[in-house]
DNA sequence: GTCTATATATTGATAGAC
DNA sequence: GTCTATCAATATATAGAC
């Protein structure tokens, strides 16, 4: 990330903002002030504050993945990577505060999200199912297609349940529970 | 709920608006012309936009828990009522077109939440985890206390879960998914 | 491409008449 | 208690000089 040039200082800054505060709640004023430029310059780089956002979400997307990717790699395939998952996710709650994921809270945010912005949302969950298909396969060579689908489905789901009390409570423990119960599920495989 | 006085008319319009379109994307001035009452009058009974959020939390916690206590209170103690409440929000996705739950949707919209507001939403929470737990203790009644705490949690996260996905994806499918997927756990009880 | 200055609309909230 | 009229602040966005 280089850190001169207008573009990615805007970036950086509404990046923050918007997770920081949310969507709604931060002004263009701040984000120029932040961001150290003039107003007009960011509207040379970006013709509105939606299409700051949807660059915003599809940035967040792919730094996102980097970093997971990068934790996950470290892991063995299997069941030790897809514990990986569980483990990355309880160490992000932690790290920011538990200010929860920031796809979901852009989703639960504007209810009338643009179809751009809501295909990155769905990329991003689509991205951690599919990660949890190809795990649960090589933990079980010959899945039947039905039962490996519904698993992931689940596992997914307990993901995501575990990620939201989590946030609701300002806690570790639903994750950290959640860890568990996956891990011992995963034995009976 | 008497369709004269102000208040009534505020809370109804303030409702209806903060769950179709979110508590920042809602003006003042759109509230006050929906509820057919001057600006003043508003202030007049919350000090506020604030205070009328609150009041829009706590007076849809007790609406919502009407509703659903009526639904559920049709059905038999055990598995059948608690396969109830996966229904309930699974025919609550789709009669209200997928918008989600009102406490998670304020939850994250809003990161900086009072006090007041966030007990709201946790109370909520916690009434669907006491039902649950209710029920498993119906369905096995020599639960030991460990096992029924992480069966709970299991079923609360696979509930929230599908709920999100649901909204994600605007569909009815994990939510049905995730309902088969209880139906079969609850019979290894 | 970046700036200053400005435009226009809307925000949450109040004063004061009735 | 309900109203009209108005407040200061801020919102997103643009015009035009350099």
């Amino acid at each position: 990330m280089k850190e001169n040039g207008a573009k990615e200082r805007i970036l950086n800054a509404a990046g923050e903002l918007f997770y920081e505060q949310g969507y709604l709640a931060t002004g263009i004023n701040q984000i120029i002030e932040e961001a150290g430029i003039a107003k007009a310059s960011l509207y040379q780089h970006f013709p509105s504050k939606d299409a700051l956002l949807t660059a915003y979400l599809h940035r967040t997307r792919l730094h996102n993945h980097e970093l997971r990717t990068q934790f996950l790699n470290k892991l063995a395939p299997g069941k030790d990577k897809l514990m990986g998952l569980y483990e990355y996710r309880l160490q992000h709650m932690q790290s920011n505060h538990f200010k929860g994921c920031a796809f979901i809270r852009i989703a639960y945010e504007l209810p009338g999200l643009s179809d751009e912005a809501m295909a990155q949302i769905r990329t991003h969950s689509q991205t951690i199912r599919t990660f949890i298909t190809e795990q649960l396969l090589v933990i079980r060579k010959n899945f039947p297609e039905n039962e490996l689908e519904e698993m992931a489905d689940m596992l997914l789901n307990l993901y995501e349940g575990a990620g939201l009390q989590g946030y609701i409570l300002k806690s570790p423990k639903p994750m950290e529970d959640t860890k568990k119960v996956v891990a011992r599920l995963l034995d009976t495989l």
